[in-house]
This record gives C-alpha cells, sequence and structure tokens, in this order.
DNA sequence: GGTTTTTCTCAAAGCGCTTTGGATAAACGG
DNA sequence: CCGTTTATCCAAAGCGCTTTGAGAAAAACC
C-alpha cells in the first residue's frame, strides 16, 4: 500500500463511525481518540490507564495496554509535555570551539553511561552542538523554550559561569567535574583528580625518577589545574622543585603528546618519567619515545590518567601503560542518576560524588635508569 | 533576589494588571501571553512578527523583537511543535550493543558536524540511546511520540532492516552509508570504500609488497564488506590470491589491532604491509610492529583509513600513517543537510552522495623489503 | 428496599502556541 | 464626503494530551 493512500485512509476513518477497527489498522499514527473508540472507552480512562492510575480496573488496564501495544500507540511527546509540564528530556551541549577543531573525544562514553540510565527511565537526550561562544545562550534557550528537564553541564571550568546561570534558571542539573571552588552549591560528580595525580606521582618517584614531566589538558579546565597540584604537591613533598620546563598543558591529542614529548626528550636533561593526561596524548608521547630511540617501560616511565575509552582500551590483560584508571563511561551512569533523582525528587540538599581513581600497574613502567 | 520569591513574583502578576512590566521583568520563563500584554498587542500579532510573516507592520515587528529579546522570550518548543506539527529535532539512535562494550568512537566527529548545520537551521539532537537488540523500536518511538522530523542511520549493515522500518513509517531519513544492495531507493550519503580500498592496495603493490593484510572492521557492516571487495579486486588484478589468513575483521580497537598484527607477524611468512580500517587499529598494530623489533616504513608498511578524527589527528605536516582520508565530520555535514533539505522540501527524488577519500602519502609506507 | 460507599467512567477545561476568518482603522479614489 | 481597498490587528478554534470535578454503576450496609 502506498504512504499516501494509506494516509488518506486514516483522515477517511475520521469522518466515519463504521468499521471502526479495519480501518484504525492502517493509520500510520494512532491518537489517544482513535485508541479510545476502539476500545470503546473515553480518553481519559485510557489515559489512566496507560499512565498507572488506580482508578482503572486491572482488567481493562490489560486490555487497554494490550491494545495500545498491538497499535503501536503511543502518546504524542509534545502534547504529553505541554499537558503535564514535563518533557522527559535531558539537555547536553557539546561547545564547538571556535578556535581549534577539537571534539572531546571523552564524550561519546559519556553518553553512552548517561543514555544507559536515562534509556531505562523512558528520558532522551537534547543534544545541542553551538559555537562555545554562545554557549551560555544554548542553556537559556533550553530553558525559556521549557525542552528539557535538566541539563548535564560538561567540561567545567574555574568559575565556571554555566553554574551561575543554571542556578538563575532553576534548571535542575549536574556538573561533570567541578568549577572552582564553590562546591558546596551545586551537585557533581568528579574523579579525585588531584589525589589521583599526586599518587601517581608518588608512584614514579618511589620507582626513584627524579625528572618526571606532566603532559596536562588545558589548564582552564578544572580537571588539568587538580591534576597539576597534586602533581607538584608530591614533588614538593619530596623537595623536588616542579621544572617549568617539564610542564605543558594543551588540547589532549596525539599529535601535541607527541611534539611535547618529543621537545622535552631533546632537552639537555630530559625527564625519565611521564605523567600524562589522557590515553591519545599518551600515545603520542610513546611515539615520540620511539622516535628517540628509547624504550618505553625501560628507558621511559609513562603512566596516564585512562578514561577507559571503549574504543581505546589501555590493554585487556595487562595494561599497556600504568594507568589511573576511572571510566568516564561510569561517571556519565553516575551523572544521570543523579539528575533523575534530583528532578523526581527535588530537595534543597546538594549532592556530591567523589570517584578515586584505580592505580593499575602495566608495561610501561619501571625504575628510573641509573645516571651516568 | 531568591528564586522563590521570584516565582511568587510571576504569579502575582498573572492575577494582577497594574505595572504590568515591571513585574513581567522577573518572571523566570515569560509566554506569549505576558509579551503580549507588555506590548500591547495580541498574541497573534507577536506571534507573526516572531514568525517573519507579512501582516505586520516592519515597525511593529522591530519593537516586538526587541521586547522578545530583552525578556528573554522563547516560544515554548511543546506548544510550538503541537501546533505546526513540527519538532525541530532530528533523531540519532545510537545502539548499545549487548555482545560487546564498543561505542563508536566515529560518533562524536559526526554528530560535531552534523550539529554544525543544525544549529544553523534551528533544529536540536535527538539521542536515543538504546540496547540494540531493540533498536527498531526507538524508531517506532520516534515515530509515534512524533518526536522527531527526521532521522539519521548510523552504521548500516547489508539489508538493514531499519530503511524499510523507517521507509514504512514514512519518515525523513539520511543513511550514513549504504546498506548492500538496494541503494537507488533511499538518500545516503557515504565514501566510496570499495575505491578507497582498491587504490590502497595498489599503492601498495606499486611498492612492491605482495604479502598485505587486512585488519577490517566487523563484516557485517557494509563499509566493511565493500573494502574487502576492493582489497581482494586489487590483488585478484595482479594475480595475487587473497589469503585468508592476512584477512581479519572485528571491532576497530587498537587492542585487536594490536592482537591480529602481532599473530600475522608471527606467521612463518608474514605480511610486509598492512592495510588497517582504523586509526585506533592501526596505533595497535604499530605497537605489534614495534614488539617485533620491526620499524613501520621500513620493514613494515602500513596504509590506513583515516576518519581524520579530532583527537586523533594523523599528524599536522606529514602524516604518520599513509591514508586514505575521508572526514567523518564533513559526512556529518552533508548528512545534516540532506536531511534538512528533505524535510524542508519533499520530493521523490532520492539523494545520494558519493564521497571519495584522499590518498595521503606520510611516514609509514616504503618499498617492500627485498626478499632473502 | 433504600441509602451509603466504593468503583469505575466521563465531559470539559486547560497546557502555550499557530492560524483562520474577521474586524477595525487608515489610505485611497472618485 | 462616502464607498472601497489595504494595512494592521484581533478573538477564537484547534493541536493531542492530562486532569479536575462529577456522574453512573456496582457493591455494601442497615
Amino acid at each position: 500500500m502506498l504512504g499516501s493512500s494509506r494516509v488518506n485512509y486514516s483522515l477517511t476513518f475520521l469522518n466515519e463511525t463504521s468499521n471502526v477497527e479495519d480501518k484504525i489498522e492502517s493509520a500510520l499514527i494512532m491518537k489517544l481518540k482513535e485508541l479510545a473508540d476502539i476500545l470503546g472507552l473515553s480518553q481519559t480512562t485510557v489515559s489512566r490507564a496507560l499512565n498507572g492510575y488506580p482508578e482503572v480496573r486491572e482488567a481493562t488496564r490489560k486490555r487497554v495496554m494490550e491494545v495500545a501495544l498491538a497499535h503501536n500507540y503511543k502518546a504524542d511527546t509534545r502534547a504529553k509535555g505541554l499537558a503535564t509540564g514535563r518533557s522527559m528530556a535531558i539537555g547536553h551541549v557539546i561547545p564547538l570551539s571556535t578556535h581549534h577543531e577539537m571534539v572531546n573525544p571523552v564524550f561519546a562514553d559519556f553518553i553512552a553511561g548517561a543514555g544507559e540510565i536515562y534509556s531505562r527511565d523512558g528520558y532522551d537526550i537534547l543534544l545541542s552542538v553551538v559555537a562555545d561562544v554562545d554557549e551560555e545562550n544554548a542553556y537559556r534557550k533550553f530553558s525559556s523554550s521549557r525542552s528539557i528537564d535538566g541539563v548535564i553541564v560538561h567540561g567545567p571550568h574555574a568559575d565556571d559561569p554555566r553554574i551561575a546561570l543554571l542556578k538563575s534558571l532553576e534548571i535542575p542539573f549536574v556538573v561533570h567535574g567541578r568549577a572552582g571552588d564553590n562546591e558546596e552549591s551545586y551537585n557533581w560528580v568528579d574523579v579525585n583528580n588531584r589525589h589521583s595525580f599526586l599518587r601517581a606521582t608518588e608512584f614514579l618517584l618511589d620507582l626513584g625518577h627524579k625528572r618526571i614531566a606532566l603532559l596536562n589538558g588545558l589548564e582552564s579546565m578544572d580537571f588539568a589545574r587538580r591534576r597539576r597540584e597534586g602533581y607538584c604537591a608530591a614533588l614538593e613533598a619530596r623537595d623536588i622543585l616542579p621544572d617549568q620546563i617539564l610542564m605543558v598543558s594543551g588540547e589532549m591529542t596525539e599529535e601535541l603528546g607527541f611534539r611535547n614529548a618529543k621537545q622535552m626528550l631533546a632537552e639537555s636533561s630530559p625527564p625519565t618519567a611521564f605523567l600524562v593526561s589522557s590515553m591519545s596524548m599518551a600515545i603520542g608521547a610513546r611515539r615520540a619515545i620511539d622516535d628517540a630511540g628509547k624504550k618505553m617501560g625501560r628507558d621511559v616511565s609513562v603512566v596516564i590518567h585512562d578514561d577507559d575509552l571503549s574504543y581505546l582500551k589501555n590493554g585487556s590483560d595487562i595494561p599497556i601503560f600504568t594507568a589511573a584508571r576511572s571510566a568516564v563511561r561510569q561517571a556519565g551512569r553516575l551523572c544521570a542518576e543523579m539528575l533523575l533523582e534530583i528532578i523526581a525528587n527535588p530537595d534543597p540538599e546538594y549532592r556530591h560524588i567523589l570517584l578515586e581513581s584505580e592505580l593499575m600497574v602495566g608495561m610501561s613502567t619501571g625504575p628510573a635508569p641509573i645516571q651516568d
């Protein structure tokens, strides 16, 4: 049957009353009224049956459910949202930088984790891709167009203005990460980046390394700042003065990992170990180590932060890189759970989850080579 | 001012009529009626002014626009969607495999590209993350709940049932890739994978390589099947019989790239070149080559398909890997453009875009080593 | 049997927008 | 100066759903 004739068919039905079931069968999308007509019930009853209200007999509800399923009925989200005030969607904004071409690789896994939870509760994700300069506008639009029930804030930096904005807009939100110091006044899920890097640095120090380089993410990002703090704190605790030459921050790409590592290895007193903020950056660093004719794990040690991305797994058995691991997918799940919980049950208390990373010793680390 | 007092303020306004402007100022979300009241116009006129209808004087329109902006007015998407029948959102479904943990890494870049186009036209992305087994249901739900105006189909495999389904649901859709043979009967944007891999294989053959291995994606995927076809065709054109031992297909992870390359290199007659379907897989292959004590570009050549992912760039100047490049982000843009075009201007003709990859010679290829 | 409860069902009023069909005021022509 | 057009603006209906306030039917009570 052709699409167009099918549509006509459904229109025909609306003007007639006989032979209802047969005609309905072929309608492309069914409305509540049509379903009610088929069932010989009122719209109210059908709606109540479907939404689990107690005022309807179990037998009736069962029948309604079955017929609805058979006809593939589903309420129009817009109408439902309009009537209930909920839109059953969570907003995520991905800013596209105007300066560089980077798309956050962590995003896919995070969304996968969050999505698991959302779909369990019938929520969808409303994704808005905007130039970073008008990211705030995206939230304003979410708010004033009432298209979402809550949002997740990605990649916060120090004193991120989005937080104040979302508060003023009174949108439920959870931050993936933290934004500077005022961390009591909003909901967040974060990795203990400071502690994670402190411990990783100590691990390298314990292996005898003295010249430890830090290949970090952009320090405008809160997580990167915290990682550096942990790194510096560990060094200072052993009376080692952090060396600016061994600290670099930037986009966490393979390319930059390569370039920066290469440059450092060419110094007169090169590092014997690298602490690297991401897997892709570490792959670049490894390439630089190879290029310098050195062997990772023997001449140069590498410890990374591993987000446990599904397509860049850090080995299956023994980790390729010694790593502080914290699965971003799990963070996605936790953020989603927290947000849905807040939406379902708003109360004045702020929720926080601080995740500890897991140190996994792999093949990329070894004792510091003997100095000559 | 506290949030709660602000809400009260806005409620107060609704019951009074005096001093309208002052009070409106503090309402959290403004409705059309309120905006009309402020302006001293009817809702109709305001709506027309905002939506660019000609029946309103330019001066009036300008005034309406300004006041709307000042008060950050935006139409409720749900109400607007209900009234217009459009929902200004495009559906994307990401299936989460129940068998393995893989999240498609290409997805982030694709979305970024598509998002650029969407946001230009005021569209959002409605993302549904579902277990792959009920992916079809997700489309059904999109359709019957009328929450999207069109969808993009990701990662098609041979005779993908989603295509027939979407046709029957009469949802405008564009496929990123193709699904088997019936390619005239739907809209798609695809890379010429067959030709791309044929050419890449020829390139290696021209360098004197005879034992060329193929590390491919899952052959249930259409793109992987086409790549193998191109590879085999090139070999057969030079009277080389494709060797099953040198062909492997699977998830395109670093880990599998490593494992499969390692195994092949341990064969009695190992390959002198690899053709690899993705960057992450190639990174694994490279690791295997290093582990085998060989040098990429000298002992073993590698050619990859490069999606030009923003966080795994294939070098900036000279490519790390010799590659057939086709930016997935650009594919995202093209898919989005095509889809919006179809939605805006539905006609019976199907649209197709076949992209040719660009062969970029990098440092990973060289003449075949002399046999002994 | 009549009255009260309990159970089930319904009609109608919104939710916030667009859009149709008219009304009003301004401009025009004779 | 009056009828006619044209430029503006408006009231009200409708989009498909939820939900309130009530009514009918069935069951329970005295």
